[in-house]
DNA sequence: CATAACTTCGTACACCGTACCCAGTAAGGG
DNA sequence: CCCTTACTGGGTACGGTGTACGAAGTTATG
C-alpha cells in the first residue's frame, strides 16, 4: 500500500500530470475521460469507503469506462494517490489568490491566530479526507498545492523572529502535531464503519480482559483514569468534536510563543 | 491494508492469544511453531522490506512452513497485525517490573525528564520498527504492552496538578507530535530503500518544477528556505539524527510546563 | 486516402488473503 | 490393544488486486 512510484520512468510523467505539464495531443479520438474527473472520483470512492475499498476497477465502474482507460490518464495507482493527495490539500486554498495575499489574510490577527487557523485547517481536512492518514507518503509529493500550502505557513511565520531552519522546524511541529493527533483520534471515530464489529461488540470483548486489568493493583491509575469516564468520552462520543485536539494545539502554540518571545537572546546558540 | 479484524468472531481469539489466554490443547501433535515466533518472523519481514512485502506466504516460506499452517495460531493476518504491534511496544517495557516500579525510574528527574524520555523511546521505536506508522490501528488494539506503557505514561504525569482528563490529553499530545514527526521525517528516509527510484533521481526529477517555482516572485519564501539550505538537511542528510523532533518535542514540553505552572488557578475553567 | 497518433478496453498473469478439506499424528477411553 | 477424538500440517482453489500487452476503433495530418 505504500507510494511506490511504480516504474521510476513514470516519475516525470506524474509531476507532468500533477503540474499540468502536459501538451495536449492533436490527433486521434478526444479523451472521453480526464485526470480531474478519475482523481475526484478516485476521492469519492475513498472518503465514503476507505482507501482498502479504492481499486482501479472500482474507480472505472464508478465513471462506466474500461479498467484500463485509466491508464491512458494516469500511470498507475500510486501516481493517482499522489494526485489525489494534492487535491485534496488544495481544497482549503483559493486559487485566485496569490500565497502572500492568503498569507496576510491569515496574519490578520497576528502569526498565533494564523497559524491557528493553519492548523485547524488541516485538522479539518483531514476529517473530511480520513484517507489521507492511511497513504504512506513515503516522499513529499511537492505538488502546487502543498507547494503553495508551505509557502503561505512559512509566509505566516515570517518576519517574526525565527531563522530559516527555525520556521521549518515550527512547520513540523504543528503539522506533525495535527497529523499525529488526527491518526488517533480520526482513526478511532472511522473504526466502527470499516469494520463489521459495532464500537459496542468492540468493547465488550475487549471487556473482560480490561476488568481483569484494572482490578490489578499496578494499574491503578489507569482504574483512576476510566473511572473517571475518560475512555467513556473516546469511545462513545463524537470525535469530530476535536476537544482533545484544541486543547493540545494551545499547548504546541504556547510552546512556540514562548520560543519566540524568548528572542534570539534567550535562546542558547543555534 | 486497513486493520479490519476480519471475521468479527475471531475478535475474542485475536484478545486471547495477545492476552496469554489460550489453553494449551491435550491431543494431538505438538505443535511445531508458536504465535511468537510468527510474529517475530513478520516483524524481521516487514522492518526489512516494509509492510508491503509483508505477506502469508512470505512469512511462511521464511519458517519453511506450509502457508496455511499460520492459521492455526493466528486468526487472520490482520489479528498478526495487531499481534506485530504489541510486541514492538513490549521492547522498551520491563516484563519484570511493575508499571510503578517504572514510571518511577521515569520520574527521578522530574515529570518532565520523564516525558521526554517515553517521547524519545517512542521516536525509537518507530525508527527500529517504520512500518508501525503503516498500520492503520483503526482501534487501539489495548493489548498488554500498549496498557502496559499508558499506565507509565499516566503514573509519571501523576500528582502535578492535572485532572483525568488532562493528563490524558497530555498524553495524546506527546504521543501525536512523537508520531505525527516521525510519519513525516521516518518515511522521507526510508523512501530511498522502498522505491526503484534513488532519492537523487527524485530531487532532480522534481527540479524542473521546484525551479520554475523558485523563480515566481509569488513563492520568495520558499526560495529564501531553499538557499538557507533547509531541504538540503532533509533530502541529503541522516533523518534518524532527530534534530528536528528534538526541537519540536521541547516547544511541546515547553506548552505543557506552561500549563502545569499556571495551576487550576492560573487557568480557565475546565 | 493512407498513415500515424491516439483512444478504449478485453484478456492474461502474478500475487494476495483465506475457506475448505483431507491426510497424518498423538493422547484418552474402552 | 485399538478406536475415537482432537489436533496439526498444508495442498488446492476462489475471488480479489495492479497492470502488461495487444487488438480494434477513431481522428487529424501529410
Amino acid at each position: 500500500m505504500s507510494t511506490e512510484y511504480s516504474g521510476g520512468g513514470d516519475l516525470t510523467f506524474s509531476l507532468k500530470v500533477m503540474w499540468g505539464g502536459r501538451e495536449k495531443p492533436t490527433r486521434g479520438p478526444k479523451p472521453g475521460l480526464s485526470v480531474e474527473r478519475i482523481v475526484q472520483a478516485a476521492i469519492q470512492v475513498a472518503d465514503a469507503e476507505g482507501l482498502a475499498a479504492l481499486s482501479m476497477r472500482r474507480i472505472a465502474t464508478e465513471l462506466g469506462v474500461g479498467t484500463m482507460s485509466l491508464y491512458r490518464y494516469v500511470p498507475g495507482k500510486n501516481e493517482l494517490v499522489d494526485l489525489m493527495l494534492d487535491a485534496a490539500y488544495g481544497e482549503d486554498l483559493e486559487p485566485d489568490k496569490t500565497p502572500e495575499q492568503e498569507a496576510e489574510a491569515l496574519r490578520e490577527k497576528g502569526w498565533r491566530a494564523g497559524l491557528e487557523k493553519i492548523a485547524r485547517g488541516a485538522w479539518a481536512l483531514h476529517l473530511r479526507h480520513p484517507w489521507i492518514l492511511q497513504v504512506s507518503q513515503a516522499r513529499p509529493v511537492l505538488g502546487p498545492s502543498s507547494i503553495k500550502g508551505l509557502e503561505i505557513a512559512l509566509r505566516v511565520l515570517d518576519g517574526i523572529g525565527l531563522d530559516e531552519f527555525e520556521m521549518m522546524k515550527m512547520i513540523t511541529l504543528v503539522d506533525g502535531y495535527v497529523t499525529g493527533t488526527a491518526r488517533i483520534i480520526v482513526e478511532a471515530g472511522r473504526a466502527a464503519q470499516q469494520t463489521g464489529v459495532s464500537d459496542e461488540q468492540f468493547w465488550q470483548a475487549q471487556e473482560p480482559f480490561m476488568m481483569r486489568l484494572l482490578d490489578d493493583g499496578r494499574f491503578a491509575t489507569l482504574r483512576r483514569i476510566a473511572d473517571a469516564g475518560v475512555f467513556a468520552d473516546v469511545s462513545g462520543g463524537d470525535p469530530s468534536d476535536g476537544d482533545g485536539f484544541e486543547f493540545g494545539l494551545q499547548r504546541v502554540l504556547d510552546g512556540i510563543e514562548a520560543y519566540v518571545n524568548a528572542g534570539p537572546g534567550g535562546r542558547g546558540a543555534s
